[in-house]
DNA sequence: TATATTAATGCAATCTTGTTGCAAAAGAGA
DNA sequence: TCTCTTTTGCAACAAGATTGCATTAATATA
């Protein structure tokens, strides 16, 4: 799943930052570009044992919090109580996401736009809206 | 903001359950049918007290779960990780939620209707729809 | 390349939210 | 009032996440 380019991909982008590069934050960078869905600190962790990597717990965390701060990874919280994180492609954090109850896992929807009949009582002031879904993900829905 | 009259409504609501009237189970639905929020387990233990309740933090969860359970109440889960509770007034609970980015507080508003352009990705099976919209509240935009 | 500076890491402790098991207490019907 | 069950309190536990601080390692500079 993670292969080596992503790391190199890695690498690259934190060129761009004005932060040290470690092997923490390649690895964790790596490991999230590599994903097609939304991963939690678990998944990360263990993903980042297989490839070799040992860091600790809160290293990773220290990690994916500096990576969202400087751009280059988003976070949701989940109704798990837990955070997943993304690696953006430069993307704003504009999206749905989507939680699927069989297999857990959380799927951002780049390009779903919901339209609001905004009938949002007065005095309110919108900054932010966060969509998720929740159903089944094409994988789960296949398998049955 | 917690009246008396609402620990009697909540008694009379209780008698429609076929669960046991206790002092736990009123004073929470009391103070969850003054608040014009959706409060967490520890600001519903916080007033629970300053109205003389001294019932412990178990209870509470579990009375909170059961008024859940009983559809009396409903939670939401936070973007900061914590469940919040709302006694919902027979309505099914299909509304989008507000958090408040400087008080903190999770508003449900019961007539924002979201429509979607629906252009999910083939595959996804839809069961349910959460949306929250972040920014500031009334109170907190007149405050500034 | 060697050294100095500062940022990042590891580890242990701590916090927060929420859950579980079980004996004791209390609600409700008879 | 008695009896049967449900609910409660308490202590222990669990998972996710955070903090403080000494050690280590990345990078800039000499
Ligand atoms: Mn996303
Ligand atoms: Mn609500
Ligand atoms: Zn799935
Ligand atoms: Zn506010």
């Amino acid at each position: 799943m993670t292969l080596p380019q992503h790391d190199q991909a890695a690498r690259v982008l934190l060129q761009q930052s004005n932060g040290r590069i470690t092997p923490a934050r390649i690895g964790v960078l790596g490991i999230l570009l590599a994903a097609n869905a939304a991963l939690s600190h678990q998944e990360i962790e263990q993903l980042a044992l297989q490839q070799g990597y040992t860091f600790d717990r809160v290293t990773l965390y220290r990690a994916l919090d500096w990576l969202v701060e400087q751009g280059m990874a988003h976070k949701i919280s989940g109704a798990d109580r837990t955070w997943r994180y993304n690696a953006q492609a430069g993307i704003p954090h504009q999206h749905a996401h989507f939680h699927c109850k069989q297999c857990e896992q959380v799927f951002c929807l780049e390009n779903l736009q919901p339209a609001f009949l905004f009938a949002l009582p007065p005095g309110y002031q919108l900054e932010q809206v966060d969509v998720t879904l929740q159903g089944r993900c094409p994988a789960c829905t296949q398998q049955s």
